[in-house]
Parts: C-alpha cells; structure tokens; sequence
DNA sequence: TGGCGACCATCAATGCTTTGATAGCGTCCT
DNA sequence: AGGACGCTATCAAAGCATTGATGGTCGCCA
C-alpha cells in the first residue's frame, strides 16, 4: 500500500529469521528433536531443576507453551519432572540420559550453522550486526 | 553446550525478531488480522487474481499454510475465490470491500511500526543492516 | 490469623506452519 | 495418442504459539 517490502526492515529481518529456522531445524532433526524442543533442553542443561515458568522465560516463550513443549518431551522420555522438595505443585526439571543424548547430537550440529553464519561476517561486523539486532528489538518493545 | 547463546548471532537474530512480531501482531490486531493474514492481503492487493500457490510464493509459506490461511480469510469474508476462467480446478482470488477496510485499517498501523524501526537508524546504517541480514539469509540457504 | 497479591501449572480454543499423501488438470515430448 | 512431468489444490497429523480463564500454593503484612 504505503511503503514497498524491499524498503521494510522487517522484511529482510523475517526473511534471515527464517531461513535461520530452516537450517536449524533441519540441523537437529537428525536428533529427533524440534527447534524449540532444543533451545529448551538446551536452556535446561544449564540450569537443572528449573522450573516450567522459569525455562519459559529463558526460552522467551509463554508458560503454555512451554506445557506443550515439556509434555512431548517427557512423553519421549528426554526429560522428567518431580515435585518441589518443600514448595508443593511446583515441579523441577531435570534432563534424562537420553535428552543428555539428543541435545549433544543437535547442539554439535546447530553450532555448525551458527559458527557458519558467524563466519560470514569480520569480527567487526559481527559486532555492528549484534548492536543493530539489539537497537532493533529495543525500539520495537518500546512500541509494544 | 559449546556455545554461549550471547555469542550465537542466531539469538540475536531470534529475539529481533521475535519483538518484530510481538510489534506487528498488536499493530494489526485492532483490524481484526494476524500477521500472515496481514501479509497475504497486502500480497493480494498488489496482484489481484493470483492463485493460492502464487501467495504462498509471494508470502514465503507453504501452499499448505496458505489454504488455511485463506480459508480463515475467505469464512471472515475478506476474500472470495472464483474459479479459473479457462483452467478448471485453478481459483482466482480477489479482496471484497471488507477485505480491502481491514488491509487499510491494518497497513496504516503496520507501516507506524516499520517507521519506527526505520528511524533508529540512520541511511547508512539501514544500507549495512539490509545488507548483512541479506548475506544472513545467503549463507544459511546454502546449507540447507 | 486472615487476606491479598504474586507466581506456578494447566485446560481450552484458535491459528500458523510443517511434512506427507492424494488427486485433477495442462503441457510437452516421444 | 499416450505418457511423463509439473503445477494446483486439498486432506490429515503433529508441533508451536497465542489469548483467556481456572485453581492451587506461598509469602508478606495488616
């Protein structure tokens, strides 16, 4: 209407965001894993114990969604849940051998697309692309 | 694992994003839209009668996603589809009025939010930014 | 102690997206 | 003419994500 896509940030940011997601998912579905599945297992490997609620915000997801996410994972046995020591209808998180498994045969293969897209950039580029990404998500929460 | 994720341009790219459609998604609701919906009716407006295939092309999505989504449209009555003049089992797609009331109401909250992003930064700055989030989007279809 | 507010977990409804499979129609080439 | 190929459209199943609503637990504080 207003204003050409080629002239929308959001354009070429939607279209990079995706074909990020593309060569992601196709990197840890050997694993038998989702993208989301392994940026949660990923999330929990660093903080075991974590609650639902909390690897929803480190995943910058909603609470529901990560119900979703965790049910499919337990019912594949790549995580299990027990309850709170002391803080009753809490539960804790903890990565089973086999989600230990699949998370290091997706990670080894996500860092392979993530250290090909680093290398297409100069370190200083790098940065400059960090800072604008950041400027970016800034302005835009501003507004939200 | 082997990579701290403030290291990963992906969670860069990721959380940009994601704030981009958290941004969107509030900008057109008020018209009654998603995002995607917002995307196929300005597609369609700028070529109408495309077929559903075409919009998935223009629009980045499969032709699965599409049907959904134009069904959703189509029940909502903001678009029609008309059998192919010559070419039996092709549907032609057009916007109705309301389709076309909802498309304005939307854009014009759309383009506010592209706005704002566009004056974070300065010519120069947008030049390099399309730039890099380009060879983004190059370097990962290559892999996949 | 009683109550209020914050947080956790979960159900339900809706929508987008993907993969996989099926089926019709056209075009081009043999 | 017949057949292969390609494009279109659609169904089905599964996962991810959102909003909205519910019910349970803790902790602070009057």
């Amino acid at each position: 209407m207003t204003m050409p896509p080629e002239e929308r940030l959001g354009s070429h940011l939607k279209r990079a965001e995706q074909e990020l997601m593309a060569a992601k998912t196709a990197a840890v579905r050997p694993a038998g894993l989702t993208v989301p599945q392994y940026a949660a297992l990923l999330a929990l490997s660093g903080s075991p114990g974590i609650s639902s609620a909390g690897l929803a915000r480190a995943c910058l997801v909603t609470p529901q969604a990560m119900t979703v996410l965790l049910r499919n994972l337990e019912e594949a046995g790549l995580v299990e849940r027990s309850p709170h020591p002391w803080h009753k209808g809490l539960l804790e998180i903890h990565l089973t051998e086999s989600g230990r498994g699949a998370l290091a045969r997706a990670d080894g293969r996500a860092v392979l697309v993530e250290r090909a897209l680093a290398e297409e950039f100069s370190p200083e580029e790098r940065d400059r692309l960090v800072d604008m990404l950041g400027r970016c998500a800034r302005v835009l929460s501003t507004l939200r």
